[in-house]
DNA sequence: CTGGCTAAACTTTTT
DNA sequence: GTTTAGCCAG
């Protein structure tokens, strides 16, 4: 099914779930695979909704719901035996990953090499374009890393290290989810008792999937029946992650008879103003399947594009906005912001909360990934994985007296040891620096080791952190919340291994204080980046920063390709509204570093992707609360009265007469 | 070898 | 504004 946006996809999808259902299918055989836990979530509760009103059945579960990642833990943690797996595995997250991308790179020697060797983080991005879209390295660098070319042969023997470096310590990353997912499907038996698990498998957003996700479902349902795909090539904004339209596009041939495809154009969610300013906008798309969406809502007011003096200007008008609709009858949830980049939001975060108005942020997700919270998971990942070397360095490194070298000494002699963790602790002469916290440490893990008592083997685990946490960071007490917060989501969980799991695939959404109280309270706007805001819907849609660096993002004007792809990206942010649109235009941006200049602010100009031909299809507007400088090209005088830099050049002419007299 | 320091380089989007 | 490489004293 190709549907445009709003046309009702989520909708027919669900509703195909329920007529299954009511028709006899079992929903223990339904797989429904999401771009989003969050969206699965939304599904099966609707699916439950539509059962439970209709067809009278109130127990509906649809317990293979989920995104692929999640859906191949499953799968692998069941076949683990068969496929050469230890079902002990533990999942890394891109950090982790990029860690251990990381110690393979300086155990090469690559991070001291003369010309600097790419990061660690570019790394992995390389190395997960590579095994997602299964093309070669050589053309991958050619086309998206051109910088890094030279290092083909490095970054070749640098990943056949990280992959033997995984295997050696039992831990997956996420891109291994699907690659064992897809190898293990290579099996003809596995395939086909897997495929016959399921009667029915139904995908969404089937425009962001790439080639090992289709391979799975080629693997699992070779003559297409019993599968559907729903998708929206207009929207396709993951080619990052090797995401590919090629996808959805071809979908139709890969089978015999062809599968069958079913569009929906027609949008019952925008006004027919906003639908006309998004048609108008993608006109300049190059992409085959342009749509024309078309609706039945009309209204008079067409979407707005405003004009403000700079960011802090425009988070004081979004503010100011939020305020006055709420008023006007909209409550905080139907209203969202949008941005490109998580950090777009900063000024309007810092303004709302001195306004006082709750928000909730999605996407930019930061919890997992401070220091402090990685450590307390680290122990418990190391003490279920003693062979997840990440693990284990970061958690020996919190003792004082041991750095890089000691830990890895230890860990080495574990590994030698064949993971008799307690026994090398017991045993090894630690430097002296540390041997006051030792003891406590070692029946810490031991304890861990011993017996899982989920989730009350948390406490003990704070109580023997938080002395290390107050050693290691200023900011202690802020952190020390984030300890309690997690211990408070741990008791969520059956057990520490779905714990850890569930973790890493859908990390918790609120990371700040604030955030979390405001999560509390029963209205709150929403914050997120366009990206996450996928599959969402509000009532009034404001989009900030819709310029030249922003959207299209300055790192994304390389190819053709990127740039449609943040096209797109606009078009999705633009579609999630219904009734009310507004994209923003600061005139003056701050740049960290614009190029070869200083950092500070830099005149801004809109979008390329909002050229003066589709003006009309917005109302212009400009704002201006005069508190801080008026919005450039709004000054009184339109043509040049004076020259300033001449003024100021002369100065120096006549001193120079000056001095000659 | 650790841990504190400085200088320099980098800062998109996410399962 | 944050992370990373490199230096040096204890």
């Amino acid at each position: 099914m190709i549907a445009g946006a709003g046309s009702g996809k989520t909708k027919t999808l669900v509703n195909r779930v329920a007529h299954l259902v009511a028709n006899g299918a079992d929903p223990h055989k339904i797989l429904l695979l999401t771009f989003s836990r969050r969206a699965a979530k939304e599904m099966t509760s609707r699916v439950r909704r539509i059962a439970a009103s209709v067809l009278k059945q109130h127990k509906v579960h649809l317990p293979w719901a989920g995104t692929f990642h999640a859906i191949g833990v499953r799968l692998l943690k069941e076949y683990a035996h068969v496929i050469g797996l230890k079902p002990s595995f533990t999942i890394h997250d891109r950090a982790d990953s990029a860690d251990l991308m990381n110690l393979a790179r300086e155990e090469l020697g690559y991070s001291k090499r003369k010309r600097p060797f790419p990061q660690k983080d570019t790394c992995l991005a390389i190395y997960s374009l590579a095994v997602n879209s299964g093309e070669p390295l050589g053309m991958i660098l050619a086309t998206r890393f051109p910088w890094c070319a030279e290092w083909e042969g490095e970054l070749r023997t640098l990943f056949a290290a990280y992959v033997k470096a995984k295997k050696q310590q039992n831990v997956l990353d996420y891109d291994d989810l699907l690659l064992y997912w897809a190898a293990m499907l290579k099996d003809k038996n596995i395939a086909a008792e897997l495929g016959s698990r399921f009667d029915h498998i139904l995908v969404d957003e089937y425009q962001d999937t790439n080639r090992l996700q289709e391979q799975i479902l080629l693997r699992l349902k070779p003559d297409g029946r019993g599968l559907m795909v729903v998708g929206d090539d207009a929207q396709a904004i993951y080619s990052f992650r090797a995401a590919t339209v090629r996808n959805i596009l071809e979908f139709p041939d890969k089978f015999t008879p062809r599968a069958h495809i079913i569009k929906l154009e027609q949008n019952y969610r925008s006004t027919q103003p906003i639908l006309a300013a998004c048609n108008k906008v993608m006109e300049s798309s190059k992409s085959r399947y342009a749509k024309n969406l078309f609706s039945e809502r009309r209204s008079q007011q067409k979407p707005y594009l405003t004009t403000v003096a700079d960011e802090a200007a425009q988070a004081r008008y979004v503010a100011q906005q939020i305020l006055k609709t709420r008023e006007e009858g909209v409550p905080l949830k139907e209203q969202a912001v949008l941005v490109r980049a998580s950090h777009h939001s900063d000024r309007l975060e810092i303004e709302l909360a001195r306004h006082k108005i709750p928000y909730v942020k999605h996407g930019g997700l930061k919890f997992l990934e401070a220091a402090h919270v990685k450590d307390v998971v680290s122990v418990l990942r190391w003490c279920t994985n003693p062979g997840d070397r990440v693990a284990g360095f970061r958690v020996l490194q919190l003792l004082p007296g041991i750095g890089p070298s000691t830990a890895a000494k230890i860990l080495d002699q574990i590994a030698a040891d064949g993971g008799k963790v307690i026994r090398v602790l017991k045993r090894y002469a630690v430097p002296k620096a540390t041997a006051e916290d030792w003891p406590a440490f070692v029946s810490q893990i031991a304890s861990l080791r011993k017996a899982e008592n989920w989730p009350a083997e948390f406490e003990p685990l704070r109580t023997w952190y938080e002395p290390h946490l107050l050693r290691l960071y200023d900011d202690a007490e802020a952190r020390a919340a984030d300890i309690a917060q997690l211990q408070q989501i741990a008791g969520g969980y059956r057990s520490r291994e779905q714990f850890l799991t569930e973790l890493t695939l859908e990390p918790p959404e609120a990371t700040s204080a604030d955030a979390r109280a405001t999560q509390l309270d029963d209205d709150y706007t929403i914050l997120s980046t366009i990206h996450s805001a996928k599959g969402g819907e509000w009532k009034i849609v404001r989009v900030l920063n819709v310029t030249e660096g922003c959207i299209p993002s300055s790192k994304a004007t390389r190819t053709a390709d990127e740039i449609e792809e943040e096209l797109r990206l606009l078009h999705v942010a633009m579609t999630r509204s219904k009734d009310q649109l507004e994209l923003i235009v600061p005139q003056r941006l701050f740049m960290y570093q614009h190029n070869e200049q200083d950092s500070g602010y830099v005149n801004s100009t809109i979008s390329r992707f909002i050229p003066d031909l589709v003006h009309h299809t917005f109302q212009r507007k400009y704002w201006d609360d005069s508190r801080g400088q008026p919005p450039l090209g709004q000054t009184k005088w339109r043509s040049k009265r004076i020259d300033v830099a001449t003024i100021a050049e002369a100065m120096w002419c006549l001193k120079k007469r000056g001095e000659g007299q």
